[in-house]
RNA sequence: GCUCGGGUGGCGGAAUUGGUAUACGCGCACGACUUAAAAUCGUGUCCCGCAAGGGAUGCGGGUUCAAAUCCCGCCCCAAGCACCA
């Protein structure tokens, strides 16, 4: 007999899985290639996090279970070393982040190790190794050969808490998402991918991808597609020179995207955005000190409190443009509720049909001139109360007039035609008199990579006065990150710390040799990580990103998990990436991971975790108090894997149970016992089962059938070792660890997951020759007799009537109709 | 405001996709073992009712022989985006 002695065991087969190979694959020579991936973890000194843990565990017992069933599985593994996070816990020990990562990147190894995951140990990657970051910098030159990358002015968030600038996924609700800092909006020239230029194609790529839909809609979201029209007004007074705006545009005329062409007619003012470059010069001289105010105002807010304040303020240019469509002489306001990031910084405003227009032009009493005449009834109001309610509903009348569409009035030619209509015939109207023309606009904005910090790949770029921006070539990279002791904390002056160290800056320029600057900022970690399983193939590759044989026969990737915090971030800029490679026919597919899915959150008792409240679950401590096996399964247990789940002290008792159930289990095990049929039936029945959950990652279900089958096993007397084995292959992925040892007890010398162990079910045992018939009356449960498979509608009628407990229900009774489900029910339809 | 999930026992959650609602686990109660406790095992556990029976899947309606599941209208919770023209 004997307790369980779930540490001695766990850490006897994590140790021995990591010594013997047992999870490394031949990646040259698999005939079943299963690439399982989980995100790619940065070794934080605070070391694993339960959400981590329990992402990698989603993955791990994926791939355990198709390792079972004779898949050659490569779950890899490595670290995100490069990047803000590292670089800023650096900064609070004050210790440079190489030195901190040798440590936390050991303590890291130890703890996954120790879990019991079935990672392949020979092939980590590390994105600070120039080893890889090389490839990281090669990405770069290609997209600047193509054009994809740019050096450019323009308004990005500046992070006063991390000195350096970043890319507009990097801030959530105006504030950083690493530190927390209200994010300021400076003009500065940045490097950029021109993501923008994928929008269409990101955008497309989600209708065929098994991936999460939640991930799917936040990328829909954020591409942010709008149909719509651009529109040339002309300028007053028209000695404005408005060449410098946008290449195409003849002068005297200024540009706005709208997505309501057919309101045209309902255009009272105009509005540019406090950072258009032609604010200054449309404003008259009586205006400039009022609209200087004003930019200067509004510049010193930020983000967040332009969020936060709802009014709307704004102030008159002394300028007007001239409406294309009727010749109106319309006023040109500044305000900062019209955005520089989207469209083209200016808007027509069409206060009878939009909301924000409408308030603006209530606050500044501006007319208000109604062109869309909406369907009658949803003027009516609903019932009498709202009638009563008076004021209220008067208001509710009037906003109801913005965004509804209808029929055009006061619109000339577009009198009596529905919205739809009304946009097609303007947008047509519009680009015969060369004043317009459709287009589609995206919210989504390019990418900024450069980032003023010393803990990443350097930009290969270098500037020469003859040749200008040169990339450096492939045969001179990597461009190494220098080793510094000192100084490499960010300024904050706009200027990364590698502008401070001569010998990397003074270079030659590659094309005239003559003496040259090399660019001083570093890359985004995202771009590190936005390509990391491409390496994890063949990370020592010296000649290519990596592979393309191995790649061939692995890519793309067959299962990913991670958290939706990086739908927008990681998982689009990668997919971005991936286009890349494609176009040059690095790989040969858009979409990198066959199936991707968003795991959800971990809560515990029902509330987030934070250290801040003290309920952070930390893994190890758990692994020590109930065991590895026990904790995974219990996450796992919790619910569908894709819903926030809630993690209770006293919940995981039920599985630490299982695992002490299951290992008492074995004393029942004969080498002469003969199972009955409810052992076997149970059996086959669970294979099918737990099969069919693992396929679609239903593990709680999973797990239940088996906790049931353990039931099933307790309550028998002996148990076969057949079955004990095929038990225990099919425990195996949840309870790596305590199969292993049952496994090898049972007399077994390989490992479990050494070969194709995972069970086939007989379709006799699982197909019972006798079921619960339901019987029913008016679609009312009336009880169930026992019945004999494959039963036709008469017998069973026949079988019901000779019944004494259904005859009350059906004496006398006229049957109307009978509806016969063949193997469930039967439901007698009678007059009452 | 828009987009996307979700609302089922005391709790976490099941439900063959329209066919016995509440599987599995936690908790609780009782019993067995024990000098005792822990552990373990067994029994019970949606509500009303002695029973027959009736009622329950956020609320209100509809479709159907039959609805947690499909349709319409509302309420609530969570996530993401958010002055996006």
């Amino acid at each position: 007999m004997g307790q369980y002695n779930y540490k001695k065991t766990e850490k006897k087969w994590a140790e021995k899985w990591v010594r013997d190979k047992t999870f490394t694959p031949d990646l040259s020579g698999a005939k079943n290639p299963y690439y399982a991936l989980f995100m790619f973890p940065y070794p934080s000194a605070e070391g694993l996090h339960i959400g981590n843990f329990y992402a990698f565990t989603c993955v791990d017992v994926m791939a355990k279970y198709k390792k079972l069933q004779g898949f050659d599985v490569f779950e890899p593994i490595g670290f995100d070393a490069f990047g803000l996070h590292s670089e800023n816990y650096a900064l609070t020990i004050g210790e440079t982040p190489r030195k901190m990562l040798r440590r936390t990147e050991e303590n890291f190894r130890k703890q996954l190790k120790m879990a019991g995951l079935g990672c392949d140990w020979t092939r980590e990657v590390d994105t600070a190794n120039p080893n890889y970051y090389k490839w990281t910098q090669w990405i770069f030159t290609k997209l600047f050969e193509r054009g994809l990358a740019v050096r450019k002015e323009s308004l990005v968030h500046w992070c006063p808490g991390c000195k350096t600038v970043l890319a507009d996924e990097q801030i959530e609700n105006g504030v950083c998402e690493r530190c927390g800092s209200i994010s300021e909006k400076k003009k500065m020239k940045q490097w950029f991918f021109k993501i923008t230029d994928y929008a269409q194609r990101i955008l497309d790529g989600l209708n065929e991808m098994d991936w999460s839909e939640i991930t799917k809609a936040a990328q829909k979201n954020w591409i942010g597609r709008s149909e719509g029209a651009i529109i040339k007004f002309e300028v007053q007074p028209p000695n404005i020179d408005t060449s410098a705006q946008f290449g195409e545009v003849e002068p005297q005329y200024i540009e706005v995207f709208t997505t309501r062409p057919d309101t045209l007619f309902g255009v009272t003012y105009f509005v540019l955005s406090p950072e258009h470059n032609l604010v200054r010069q449309f404003t008259t001289d009586e205006q400039r000190e009022e609209v200087e105010k004003y930019i200067k105002d509004t510049a010193s807010k930020s983000d967040l409190d332009r969020m936060e304040s709802k009014e709307k303020t704004g102030v008159f240019t002394g300028a007007y443009v001239i409406n294309p469509v009727n010749n109106e002489k319309i006023p040109v306001w500044v305000a900062d509720y019209v955005l520089m990031g989207y469209g083209t910084g200016a808007i027509m405003a069409v206060p009878a049909h939009d909301e924000r227009d409408w308030e603006f032009a209530k606050k500044y009493d501006l007319p208000i001139k109604k062109v869309v005449e909406p369907p009658a009834l949803l003027r009516i109001p609903r019932n009498i109360e709202d009638i009563a309610a008076g004021a209220k509903e008067e208001i509710k009348i009037e906003a109801e007039y913005w965004s509804a569409e209808g029929v055009n009035i006061n619109s000339e030619f577009l009198n009596g035609l529905a919205t739809d209509e009304a946009k097609k015939k303007m947008t047509e109207w519009l680009k015969e008199k060369n004043l317009g023309r459709a287009n589609i606009n995206y919210k989504l904005r390019d990418w900024c990579i450069s980032r003023q910090r010393y803990w990443g790949p350097p930009i290969p770029v270098i500037y020469c006065e003859k040749c200008g921006i040169v990339s450096v070539p492939e045969k001179d990279l990597p461009v190494l990150l220098p080793d510094l002791e000192k100084e490499w904390e960010p300024a904050g002056d706009g200027k990364g710390p590698l502008s401070k160290v001569d010998s990397f800056v003074k270079t030659e320029c590659p094309k005239c040799g003559k003496p040259a600057k090399r660019e001083t900022d570093v890359m985004d970690n995202f771009l590190d990580s936005a390509w990391y399983y491409y390496r994890y193939l063949s990370p020592e590759n010296g000649e290519e990103i990596f592979d393309k044989k191995i790649g061939d026969k692995w890519l793309p990737v067959d299962f990913y998990v991670g958290g939706n915090e990086h739908a927008v971030l990681h998982l689009m800029y990668t997919r971005f990436i991936t286009m890349l490679l494609r176009d040059l026919d690095v790989v040969d597919f858009d979409n990198p991971f066959k199936r991707f899915r968003a795991n959800g959150m971990i809560l515990k008792d029902g509330k987030k975790m934070s250290k801040s409240k003290g309920n952070v679950v930390n893994p190890e401590e758990y692994g020590e108090k109930v065991g590895y096996d026990a904790l995974k399964s219990y996450l796992l247990f919790l619910g569908p894997f894709e819903e926030n789940r809630s993690f209770s002290d006293e919940g995981i008792l039920g599985t630490m149970r299982w695992v002490d159930k299951i290992y008492r289990l074995k004393d029942k095990v004969k080498e002469s016992a003969k199972d009955g049929n409810k052992v076997l039936r149970n059996l086959h029945k669970t294979i099918k089962r737990v099969s069919e959950d693992f396929e679609g990652q239903k593990y709680n279900t999973a797990i239940a059938r088996l906790m049931e089958m353990t039931n099933v096993l307790s309550a028998a007397d002996e148990i076969s070792r057949d079955t004990w084995l095929k038990f225990l292959a099919l425990t195996a992925p949840f309870l790596p660890a305590l199969a292993e040892e049952m496994w090898e007890r049972a007399g077994n010398k390989s490992s479990i997951f050494g070969h194709k162990n995972w069970p086939e079910y007989d379709l006799g045992f699982v197909r019972e020759d006798e079921f619960e018939l339901v019987v029913q009356v008016n679609g009312k449960l009336r009880g169930s007799i026992t019945a004999p498979r494959g039963i036709n509608e008469k017998e069973a009628e026949k079988k019901v009537r000779a019944e004494e407990k259904f005859k009350k229900y059906l004496e006398n009774r006229i049957i109307k109709k009978t509806i016969f489900v063949k193997n469930r029910l039967i439901n007698f339809v009678i007059d009452k």
